[in-house]
Formats: C-alpha cells, sequence, structure tokens
RNA sequence: GUGGGCGUAGCUCAGUAGGUAGAGCGCCAGGUUGUGGCCCUGGUGGUCGCGGGUUCAAGUCCCGUCGCUCACCCCA
C-alpha cells in the first residue's frame, strides 16, 4: 500500500457515516429550532485573518497552523477555528446592515498541525454557534442554552458547563497587574512556561496544569472578582438567566481561552468520559475582535464544539444505538434471463420510495439470498423466467420465511402496505 | 517539539530455547436441480511496517527508519 491518509487525518468510512450524519442532523435541527442560519465559509484564508483575530501570540498562530504559499506568493491558511472567518464575512458583506442581530451556526472542518492523540487530529471537525450584534447577556444565554440543549438532545448527561468572566478592555489591564503583583514574589519557583507568560499573558498562568503552579496561585486574584460595573452585571445577569432555563453551571475562575479575542464571558463544556482532551467545547464573547479586524465595532459570543470528541462521549456512553438505514427490499433474480427485466422492477420501486438493491456481479440465487440476509432487508423479491411471464414477483418476508406471488402492478403498494401492518416504516433514523 | 506502548491475513490476535507462519471472525464455494439466517466441509487471503546487521537459518536477537497510539504542551 503506497498511499496513506496524512497523520492526523481520518477517513469517515461507510460503516460509520451514519454516527456523523445522526449528530450533524440534531445539530441543524435544532440550530433552526433556535433560528440559526447556516453560514459555510471557505476552508482558507489570508493568514493575516488568523493571525490578527486570534493572537500573535496564542499557540494556534504561534505553532499550530497549516500556512503555505500560493503561486502568486500569498499567504494562506487553512482556518484554524472559525470565529474569525465568520466575522470576516460578517463585514465583507456588511450583514448587520440587514438585521441587528445576526444568528449562524456551522458544521466544518478544523486544521491545526498539533501531535495527535485521543480526541484530537489535525484535521477535526467542529460545530458553532455565532450571535453577532448584541451586548446584551442574553445573547451569551442563547449560545449557552442550545449548546447544553444539543447534548441533552443526543442523551449526554456527562458535560459539566463552567463559566468564567475574563473582564474587558476596562477592567482588565487593572486585573492584570493586580495578578503580576500577587505572582511578582513567586515567580522564580514558577514552571518555565508560566514564566514565560508573566509578560505576555498572565491570565493563561491560571489554568496551567502544572502542579506547583496550582499551589502557587491557589490564593490568586481572579478576574471574575476585579470585574467593572458592566462586566459585573452581565455575568450576574448571565447567571440569572441560565438558572432561570435550567442549564446548570458552575463559575469556575481559572477558565482562560486559548484565544485572544475574548471578553467577558468565557465558558467550556467540560466531560469526563472523555481522555485528557476533555473539552467538549468552548466559547465566549468577543466584543474586540470585529473592530481588530479592520472592521466596525460589533460585539458577539459563540460557542465551538468538537465533533470527534462528541463520537467519542457518545460511544463510551453507549448512546450511539446502530440506527444506519438498512434497504427494505433485496430483488434476486432466479436466472440470467429474467435479470433485465428484474432490473426493470427494482428502478419501479425506487421511484416509489422505497429503498432496494439488487445484485450487480450475477450471482447465484443462493448468494443472492445471502446478501439479502447480511443486509437486514424485510422482504427479498425472487423472480425468474416464470414469474416474468406472468408479470409478477415472489415476495419473501425474510423474518417468517413466508412467500407470495405478487402482480408487478401492485407490488409498490404491497410493500408499503406490509412495511405499515408491521408498525414500521422500514426507516429506522 | 518531548516521552511511553505497539506494529504478524480485511478485522481481533496467537506464534514455543531463532529452523522460512497459525486461530477466530469475515469473505467465497459446496452440502438443495430457483432461496438466506443455524450447522458441517472445503477454499481465498500475509514481501510477519520498511531497511540493514548477526547467524547455516530471524516474525522471533541487534541497529536504524517509518507509521500507529497514549501522554506532556495546548486545545475542539
Amino acid at each position: 500500500m503506497k498511499f496513506k491518509s496524512i497523520t492526523g487525518t481520518k477517513d469517515i468510512l461507510p460503516a460509520e457515516s451514519f454516527r456523523w450524519q445522526y449528530v450533524e442532523r440534531t445539530f441543524r435541527e435544532l440550530a433552526h429550532r433556535y433560528n440559526f442560519k447556516e453560514i459555510r465559509t471557505p476552508v482558507f484564508e489570508q493568514t493575516e485573518l488568523f493571525a490578527r483575530g486570534i493572537g500573535e501570540l496564542t499557540d494556534i498562530v504561534g505553532k499550530e497552523m497549516y500556512t503555505f504559499r500560493d503561486r502568486s506568493e500569498n499567504s494562506l491558511t487553512l482556518k484554524p477555528e472559525m470565529t474569525a472567518a465568520v466575522i470576516r464575512a460578517y463585514l465583507q458583506h456588511n450583514l448587520g446592515q440587514q438585521q441587528p442581530v445576526t444568528k449562524v451556526y456551522y458544521l466544518a472542518p478544523m486544521f491545526r498541525q498539533e501531535r495527535p492523540q485521543k480526541g484530537r487530529l489535525r484535521q477535526f471537525h467542529q460545530f458553532g454557534l455565532e450571535v453577532i450584534g448584541s451586548h446584551q447577556p442574553e445573547a451569551d444565554a442563547e449560545i449557552i442554552a442550545m449548546t447544553a440543549e444539543y447534548y441533552k438532545a443526543l442523551g449526554i448527561t456527562q458535560a459539566d458547563l463552567k463559566i468564567n468572566s475574563v473582564g474587558c478592555e476596562k477592567c482588565r489591564p487593572a486585573y492584570k497587574e493586580k495578578l503580576k503583583e500577587f505572582l511578582r514574589p513567586n515567580l522564580p519557583h514558577l514552571s518555565e512556561e508560566s514564566q514565560r507568560r508573566f509578560e505576555s499573558n498572565p491570565l493563561r498562568i491560571l489554568d496551567s496544569k502544572d502542579e506547583r503552579d496550582r499551589e502557587l496561585t491557589d490564593a490568586a486574584p481572579l478576574q471574575k472578582d476585579n470585574l467593572c460595573e458592566e462586566c459585573n452585571e452581565h455575568f450576574i445577569r448571565l447567571q440569572e438567566l441560565l438558572s432561570e432555563t435550567g442549564v446548570s453551571y458552575t463559575v469556575d475562575g481559572r477558565i482562560v481561552r486559548g484565544l485572544d479575542y475574548y471578553t467577558k464571558t468565557a465558558f467550556e463544556f467540560i466531560s469526563s468520559a472523555l481522555g485528557s482532551q476533555d473539552a467538549l467545547s468552548g466559547g465566549g464573547r468577543y466584543d474586540l475582535l470585529a473592530k481588530e479586524l479592520g472592521g466596525k465595532d460589533v460585539p458577539g459570543v459563540g460557542v465551538a464544539g468538537g465533533l470527534e470528541r462528541l463520537l467519542l462521549v457518545l460511544e463510551a456512553s453507549d448512546l450511539m444505538k446502530d440506527s444506519d438505514r438498512k434497504p427494505v427490499v433485496y430483488l434476486a433474480a432466479a436466472d440470467n434471463e429474467s435479470r433485465t427485466w428484474l432490473y426493470g422492477v427494482t428502478q419501479q420501486l425506487r421511484r416509489a420510495d422505497i429503498s432496494c438493491d439488487t445484485d450487480l456481479l450475477r450471482r447465484s440465487l443462493k448468494a443472492q439470498m445471502r446478501e439479502a440476509s447480511r443486509q437486514l432487508v424485510q422482504f427479498t423479491i425472487i423472480a425468474g423466467t416464470g414469474e416474468r411471464d406472468r408479470n409478477e414477483v415472489t415476495v419473501k418476508n425474510m423474518e417468517t420465511g413466508e412467500q407470495q406471488p405478487i402482480p408487478v402492478g401492485d407490488l409498490a403498494h404491497y410493500i408499503n402496505q406490509q412495511l405499515s401492518d408491521n408498525g414500521n416504516d422500514g426507516e429506522k433514523s
């Protein structure tokens, strides 16, 4: 075998694609219920969009982007996340001019050049929601509530929501100083990584997994306790909204997201059913992003969640039933003389909206029956020259083994009737 | 970028003190001259990741390399 898929990428094979369709369909239907419309953007953008939007100092921009030059020497990047691209499209097409609030969702592949491990791939897939144009906590609640509802719809109970407020341009600078003040005495004892972050991004020190860092920052002041009036009000109102809608959460003052653009709300859904990479989804408010990208001063809030991780949780929790759609009918030819005629019957059934399959290998009747059995069809239609001459077929109920001669003209009707008699539409979805 | 584990049939794996490969499942065929699922019989299928070394002889020992996987970092 000469060619293999690239490290960190995965094929979604026919035997498992129904799982993806299930989580995607559930997401789309729910998004529609919340009146989010889908947005699709290109898989690549100008590198500068992500560098500016996500932040030069983040790990994503610093070492994880798939960046390349095209033949015109433009620097392009496979999107490592969606929000910057959505805002770019929002600004480019002046979506804010058409309506004051824009609600969009997406299901799309993302690319980050990290070392793969459980729940982490180089090409992975995210679902996401963005509410653009509102400063109000109701917008934050809309995002979080639907995400929680999505997990609930899939049957996931182990998804813990943690929320925090990371302040805004008014209260964060003062807090940052306060935090540095606190950390300074212990600076030499912090981990190397945290020491490096002391100047560039001290907030990140708080969510370090290093044990010593944990101890040393145990009593550190938190942003949520040092918010300005506006941010504090926003955070409190958001909590009220979540309580009102029955979304359970815990406040975790150490949640700091890996992207620079977040202001006020930051949150994560964590699952204990995952491995080391336990974040199911994460998001927050990004009121400064649009302006940072050179556009108008437009607020926004959003979420992005990993579909691979979602599927891992569903499988670990045994919530993924084998619900792939099976054909209802298999048509088997008893001899080669009747195959052409039988193929016509097959097409008739398909046009009558009955899912069916037939032999493409000119196999023996026995082999065709075996195939029908393997496909778990409910009925097998058997026909040879005898049936053909009478313009009828033999319909075999695969469960009971009973066989019935049925005129071709009545076939579709007969099948549909049998299906409804069984209280089963044959489309277990 | 760093560290651990693993790489033998499509899949899950076994493989003895080194003597040129096996099982189960799957797939195909037969056991019924037009009929499945169970059962029985037979069959298909492997450059033992790749390269080099030691040896009369290596899947089995040594070195290198590639890949997969888990973890660190970080995140979805």
